[in-house]
DNA sequence: CTGAAAGCGCTTACAG
DNA sequence: CTGAAAGCGCTTACAG
């Protein structure tokens, strides 16, 4: 690859040492404190100093030959543009690289066809394992790779009991409902997101539930289903107001989708939060820096992929995994208030933001 | 990898159509219709047939230890969270894989320390080339590439005369200036970007220019460095307005960086676009979703991405890439208006969204 | 047109 | 404690 002088090999250190390749392997391969038990004292100084000196790195295509262990995981997203997945991928990505393991990610774009052809890719390239952040309602994917052996664990979308590396979105979507009821909203409506992804369905789930502990309703026509981007949470709004009374307070399973949201609403006259509450999820960079902050629920998108990656280790390694589930957190901003002032003119207040429920999210529940 | 039956080798598919593995290589490896060349049509036809039935698939370890070629190439980014640079590398991995490549990707953070070991550990992993993302102005790193004989072109960011695939900045910088003066602003503020990032940079100078060739002035305390993110944005607009009198536009070398703008101007009690106009960088999706929907420049990412990887090619078989730049756009929305009602109470409008100067962005001009 | 051999860089029993 | 050999899956001169 590089040219000039050629890559030192096992072969050329072992020349520079004086001793066997087989030899320089196993010492190069133990670690620091057990390397004596396969050479002389003197024979591992050798060795150690002939490797640093002409910059000896293990080719990985020759040791995977062996071993028939690559080091490499495959990584399917919806799609990396997305923040969220960036940071879960991030997070995956490190964990990875700490453990010797280098990640490749593509997208899905959602798309069967493409995550098929997505999947087989990383399978040509003799990926040890998968993991999936696009996981559907009904995954046929992910039964044909247990019919096929591939080891895997999901991330972000949970499908059936797959295990994998979560946030609690029922628990998530219950927080929005429980900061909205308190605060005297009465009529919110759902911006719900795509139905084949659990993080939409079951932030909705949630919401639902508690709206019904707090004695209220989510009838049908305040719940329209979309995508995760602000145009979803544009079209939201438009689909709302036509079809009927305008909600009180909006739920968007996604920062993205409230700021379409609340960008539509401010074409229709309605001001946030005084006429409208709205609360986002994810807690995007963006939520605390938009024009009316954005109230928002947090999960630890990083945590969740280095948990990922640790249960795709389980399983490499032949242990079961049990999937992990991180605890979201309710983040207050100034795009829901306590209600009851709809004539005052709007008077500009400084931004306040409050996190509730700061469960240590470094801790999560682990589950079977 | 996968359990159950092993994975067919290019041994189990020669024994199955009865002739050498040697023979089934040159086979598999003929495009189409050179394939009898090699082996008489029979022995092709059965070959195939064994292939598919077993469903073979060439090792790509196995065959890089002969090639010395993985197929591999190396991308790294500033950060993938930055919906920028994740598009930039959808367009890579498109490419990359329509050519028979995959395309690692991992985080720089614009971090020399995390830069270094992210080129090492994607070189240890031998890979083929590297597209730099996150090139500075003054770049060691890429000296060092060169000296050491590693393949490598940029891509987005440039830096001195290395070949890569770019929007032209400088341009884009120009455009938002034309567009602020042409409309009536008069004392127009930059949010920069970082000093070290070209595309900042690059924004800046065209800015400069296309200011100075409307007549009007770029004084010093009219340029805040800083980030490109939201928070990046805020704290930008409230340096300018310590600073003394508030300009009277904003330009932003990002998307991000002009909603963070927008928000704290708006907690200043400056309404957008009647008291400041602002115009943001990237045409990112949100831009058009946002309560005031964004002025800003378009460029195009994904083909800068895809071009990247083509350029790269050019490297890898020995022909000498030559830069690629793609011309950027400007879109026009409500961040900017026409100015001169600085007294009047803001009307709502139809949000109104027009193309500029949309020159084909699939046919960059190129540049030795 | 097809085969046999060598070798890419590594690891791992097997000897000693 | 150290070496020699075999072999992972492939490609590529070299013969015929």
């Amino acid at each position: 690859m590089a040219s000039g002088k050629k890559t030192p090999t096992l072969r050329s250190v072992a020349a520079a040492a004086r001793v066997d390749v087989s030899t320089v392997s196993r010492v190069l391969n133990s670690p620091a404190g057990e390397r004596e038990r396969w050479a002389g004292a003197d024979t591992v100084e050798r060795i150690l100093r002939a490797a640093t000196e002409l910059g000896y790195r293990r080719n990985p295509h020759g040791a995977s030959l062996r071993t028939a262990r690559s080091l490499l995981v495959g990584v399917i997203v919806p799609r990396l543009q997305d923040f969220v997945l960036a940071t879960v991928f991030e997070g995956i990505d490190q964990a990875a690289s700490e453990r010797g393991y280098a990640a490749f990610v593509t997208n899905s774009l959602d798309d069967p066809a493409q995550r098929d052809a997505r999947v087989e890719q990383l399978l040509d390239r003799r990926v040890d394992g998968l993991i999936l952040c696009d996981a559907r309602a009904d995954d046929a994917v992910l039964r044909r790779l247990v019919e096929r052996g591939v080891p895997f664990v999901l991330a972000s979308r949970s499908s059936g009991e797959y295990a994998g590396s979560f946030a609690d979105d029922v628990r998530g979507g219950r927080l929005a409902a429980e900061h909205l009821a308190e605060l005297g909203y009465r009529e919110p409506a759902v911006i719900a997101g795509p139905g084949y992804a659990s993080t939409a369905t079951h932030r909705v789930a949630g919401f639902r539930a508690g709206l019904d502990a707090g004695g209220l309703d989510l009838p049908a026509h305040r719940i329209v289903h979309s995508g995760f981007d602000a145009d979803a949470g544009r079209a939201g709004v438009t689909e709302l107001l036509e079809s009927g009374r305008a909600p009180d307070a909006i739920f968007a399973t996604n920062d993205f989708a409230a700021i379409g949201a609340i960008g539509a609403l401010r074409e229709h006259g309605l001001r946030v939060p005084d006429d409208v509450g709205v609360v986002g999820y994810n807690d995007t960079p963006l939520a605390a820096g938009l024009p009316v902050p954005l109230t928002t629920i947090r999960s630890p998108m990083l945590d969740i992929g280095r948990a990922a990656f640790g249960l795709l280790e389980d399983v490499l390694q032949g242990r079961k995994p049990s999937s992990v589930v991180f605890e979201p957190t309710l983040v207050t901003r100034d795009s829901t208030t306590r209600v009851r002032r709809r004539s005052g003119s709007p008077k500009r207040r400084k931004p306040r933001t409050r996190i509730t429920d700061a469960r240590s999210p470094a801790s999560p529940r682990r589950r079977t």
